[in-house]
DNA sequence: GAGTCAATAAAAATGCATTTTTTATGTCTA
DNA sequence: TAGACATAAAAAATGCATTTTTATTGACTC
């Protein structure tokens, strides 16, 4: 239609466009997600939407309701607890492979990421660059285990990292992750290149923590649990 | 159509049947899986088939290919390999969290489990009861590491023995798994309900290894490689 | 006023006809 | 014979009209 469908499938395009709107928080959650209208705004048939919105339900980024159509993913507490968990402890877990794995190349590529990373997360740039950090960010994280050896781990972590970026994008708390991410990050670098395996775990878990805990506490506000109500689908 | 449409969409239908019939075995490793095809032979329409596709690739059930269709998943060594190593870790790591949670009706849910496994694996019996067998074996791994406290590593672990599965039908060596498994099962429970984390995580990897050798070396046969062979679809 | 029940509106699910793209076939040329 | 090109056939992708199901509304009963 408008410019390039070059290569892609209508259903794919649509796939792309909710996935990046779920993931940066577009929708509440719960919300639901109208087929017909997501099809109208997008120029596209039903059919392709149907698509996009079952494959992004079989990968957990939407709720699916048997002939009730779809929502955007609940958020809860409990739920960004055991998330997060999980995320150390699947992430430590391709971390330690990753390092057992040691390669010069893979040495490399952290260093690089973490160049990249640092010149993002400036304090002046970094309001405007949101987006760009974000990638970064993701970038270095995957660097530091993509010497593990499994892309079935590489994938896990991928998703779980996909939920957790939802949570973050949505309860507003990014500001803070990239802000004090900085010395963290270098910090974090230093130890796995170090080599040692029980630190360098340590460290991630340390890292993630202090998400975990933040958002914790802000699941505690009454502020901030008013912006996550919304008419609920059973 | 037929019987009983009750409550599920015809999409969901076509999946769960697609889905037990690529986890059997009935699909030779990236044969060409045609839309129309699967379409008129279901008595659906294709949209249903596409959809129901589309879920099974996001599971890594089937192959995507843009533009040009499904294929079924290719098999290999080297696949079956990280597929078999990555299957060790993290359910290695589910057990631990499952026996650092500890809780009596946890380690009922396990004897049980086991008790349904031993019955339905008796040798006399065992011929006519493969798909029986296959449900209990499931069923007493996944009560192993139920008490995780994660339903995103449950979720890893389901998919990941997915995966296994349609290569241990495919490979035609469940006859063996199920044959000797008797014994290790047992062992493998004794282990886990003494308490003892290290010796648990070791006789689990110590099972699945088994079966990856095994598998490895059919691998190594002409015969069975040709088996493979099928017309491939880049 | 709470609870049924029917009627209506809204949304999801479905099939099919059409369009678009890929793949196969065959002819011609260098 | 290998390659380029055109043509035909097959398969995938798409949109839309229709059917089916769910959600909403409002009258009616106890």
């Amino acid at each position: 239609m408008s410019d390039k469908d070059q290569k892609t499938t209508r259903a794919t395009m649509v796939y792309d466009r909710l996935r990046r709107e779920i993931l940066t928080g577009q929708f509440r959650p719960s919300e639901k997600l109208r087929i017909d209208a997501i099809a109208d705004s997008y120029g596209v048939g039903n059919n392709a939407v149907r698509e996009a919105l079952s494959r992004l339900a079989a990968e957990r980024l939407v709720d699916r309701h048997e002939r009730r159509g779809f929502t955007a993913p609940a958020m809860g507490i409990e739920d960004w607890q055991t998330l997060a968990r999980t995320r150390c402890l699947v992430e430590s877990l391709a971390l330690r492979e990753s390092m057992n794995n040691r390669t010069d190349a893979w040495e490399e590529r952290i260093v690089v990421a973490y160049h990249h990373l640092s010149k993002v997360g400036k304090a002046e740039k970094f309001r405007q660059n949101l987006p760009d950090w974000n990638k970064e960010h993701r970038n270095f994280h995957r660097a530091l285990i993509a010497n593990c050896g499994s892309h079935w781990l590489l994938e896990f972590c991928d998703q779980l990292a996909d939920q957790a970026e939802r949570y973050i994008y949505v309860s507003n708390i990014y500001r803070m992750s990239a802000r004090d991410g900085q010395a963290e990050h270098r910090a974090l670098m230093e130890v796995v290149l170090d080599g040692d395996i029980v630190q360098a775990e340590a460290a991630l878990v340390a890292h993630y923590s202090k998400t975990l805990i933040a958002l914790e506490e802000l699941f505690q506000t009454e502020e901030f649990l008013a912006t996550l109500v919304v008419e609920e689908v059973d």
